[in-house]
DNA sequence: ACGCATAATTTAAACGTTTAAGTAGGCTTG
DNA sequence: CAAGCCTACTTAAACGTTTAAATTATGCGT
């Protein structure tokens, strides 16, 4: 592996001078320029990043943990996300390191010691929620961060995050339009804030159609698809005239629980409660019927995130600091009244 | 943030002496290796991993890339294995870098660029087929790598794989005992090594029964719903006496066509048609009826995987330098006789 | 008290870059 | 034609470690 010598020797300059050419900075004339791109192209040189990193203080690698599933759930995003981060990284240099939040340590140790050890220049922090321990410690030291998802309304950081509210009143928009008039949501703890957003927007869309909310129709558990598929059944025996003819899920996973416990009582998912969830996890297309669900724009949350991050890590600020993606409905059958 | 020098000058030594107390090498007397531990402490000096690599030579990064997934399929191990691979790696002072296989790129030159800039001392290399450029290259060059699947018999390499020919014999063996002897078999193409070693298995439980494999019975197609799909519409108009009673995929994917199908021809999938999947993704336990499925063991495979590239990247040889894991029959309602 | 072996520590070079500061030489300018 | 100013380079220090080699301190036997 040839260095930065090896180059300028063969080139008869000095290392200075092949810096400059490969930087593009300092004043170089085009004779010697071209000596030395000549001679990087014989040699195969390529600069090693660690050294540049040394020099640098920087490592251009962005940090990525994610709470890992238990075994019986799936990540639905998981995939495409990394995968857009590291295109997105990649096109500016930088790479994406992706380091699992084991559970017996202090969530914010990990930070810390990525941190001090000079392992990545920034983070990307998904799974947010109100006070935030990583977000505040991230805060206090000052490191640059770019958040999947929001926190205190008082703490002031850059995010990416899918409108939650706006997506479910699509939802319930959409169910309206079909005629439902009695409509349930399946909710997550009020731990959780973007099940908040997210029930706010089943709310919000009740509301403005002057519907009431019947206090069962709200049910919240963890994201969980057993709880999921109980509930259902318990709304599914209450007297008619309460009983609910759609289902709004804040996931794919409940969403299944619910679409399961309605087809055991023998009801058709669709024409007899429809059900709609939240993610659009690829399996949603296959299930029976297909289950019509909001599909978050991952992708572009990824890449936006980065972009912002390696602009937070150049020191420039990002603007807009704040970016809020609309999450898209797909209909699929579970949705329709028809029977096929 | 505070260097070895910072610690040298406040505990009274050489950084030399700093650096034998933190590495424990060199002969250091037990008062000074105290004041220097003193020194560390209250600095909370941590060393830089870049300066470290840059002194070694070593990034103590393992570099893994993936093929993305199409939007439609579902990866149903990547996070596990990524999650497995960073924990063992951590626990060796590793880390993992995860790089998309961009498309438009030649597939060898992003494995080139991350050796020749030392982005990574070493490759876990899943997705690997025949004649696999990717290993051909990595052999070639010397660089360290392990991987995920077999290639070539005649190429020495190191790899963690699991028994996909044991798998499906397990499966088979379980149709059989159930008093199934028409089976049919989604198989994948020719050009694919692990479709290959699982049809294997599935020809090898057959002809061990003394059954006959109906040509039919056969088909191989790239892993996909539809197609597995069409294929079990196609078993399920041959003549009775033809007719499969059971079917098994070498996916979960296509396992999820083949229940569709049947169920769209109103059959009862477990009493009137058998199915049985591979991977055991985490939804399989939630489809109607749940799906009898192939476990891999992935957090092993992925644990193996990264010791044996670390002692590799240690310059020690790692035995035995080729792993087979079993995977384990999960059986759910998709391989149960009895009407629920 | 001396020489010696060994233990403890320091010095300095090296890893592969970048970059501030310095230095020639040619060109303009009054 | 000297003074100054570009342009095109080079020199050398710096980034934060490790480690071979050199140096100094300590203890031991006689």
């Amino acid at each position: 592996m040839s260095t930065i010598k090896d180059v300028a020797r063969r080139a008869g300059v000095s290392t200075a001078t092949v810096s400059y050419v490969l930087n593009n900075t300092g004043t170089v004339s085009e004779a010697t320029r071209q000596r030395v791109l000549q001679a990087v192209k014989e040699l195969g040189y390529r600069p090693s990043v660690i050294a540049r990193g040394l020099q640098a203080r920087k490592s251009r690698m962005i940090g990525y943990s994610w709470r890992p599933m238990p075994p019986d759930q799936f990540n639905p995003i998981l995939e495409k996300f990394i995968h857009s981060m590291a295109e997105a990284a990649e096109r500016h240099d930088y790479h994406v390191l992706t380091f699992p939040s084991s559970i017996p340590y202090d969530e914010v140790t990990i930070y810390q010691d990525m941190i001090e050890s000079g392992r990545v220049d920034g983070f990307i922090l998904p799974h947010t929620n109100l006070n935030d321990r990583r977000i505040r410690y991230l805060l206090d030291v000052g490191f640059p961060f770019v958040a999947f998802g929001r926190s205190n309304p008082d703490w002031d950081f850059p995010w990416v995050d899918v409108d939650g509210t706006g997506g479910m009143r699509q939802a319930v928009t959409h169910l309206l339009e079909l005629g439902h008039r009695r409509i349930a949501c399946l909710a997550w703890p009020e731990t959780s804030l973007t099940g908040q957003y997210r029930l706010e927007g089943y709310q919000a869309a009740m509301v403005e159609a002057n519907l009431p909310i019947d206090p069962a129709w709200v049910v919240r558990t963890e994201n969980d698809y057993y709880h999921a598929y109980q509930i259902t059944q318990t709304w599914l025996a209450l007297p008619p005239d309460r009983r609910p003819t759609a289902v709004v899920a804040l996931s794919d996973l409940m969403a299944i629980g619910a679409m399961n416990a309605a087809a055991d009582a023998g009801l058709k998912v669709g024409p007899d409660l429809a059900v709609v969830g939240f993610d659009d996890a690829p399996i949603t297309g296959y299930l029976r019927p297909p289950l019509t669900s909001l599909r978050q724009p991952i992708a572009e949350v990824g890449e936006r995130a980065v972009t912002m991050l390696i602009e937070l890590v150049r020191g420039e600020t990002p603007s807009p600091a704040q970016v809020l993606l609309k999450p898209r409905l797909i209909v699929r059958d579970s949705t329709r009244l028809s029977k096929t």
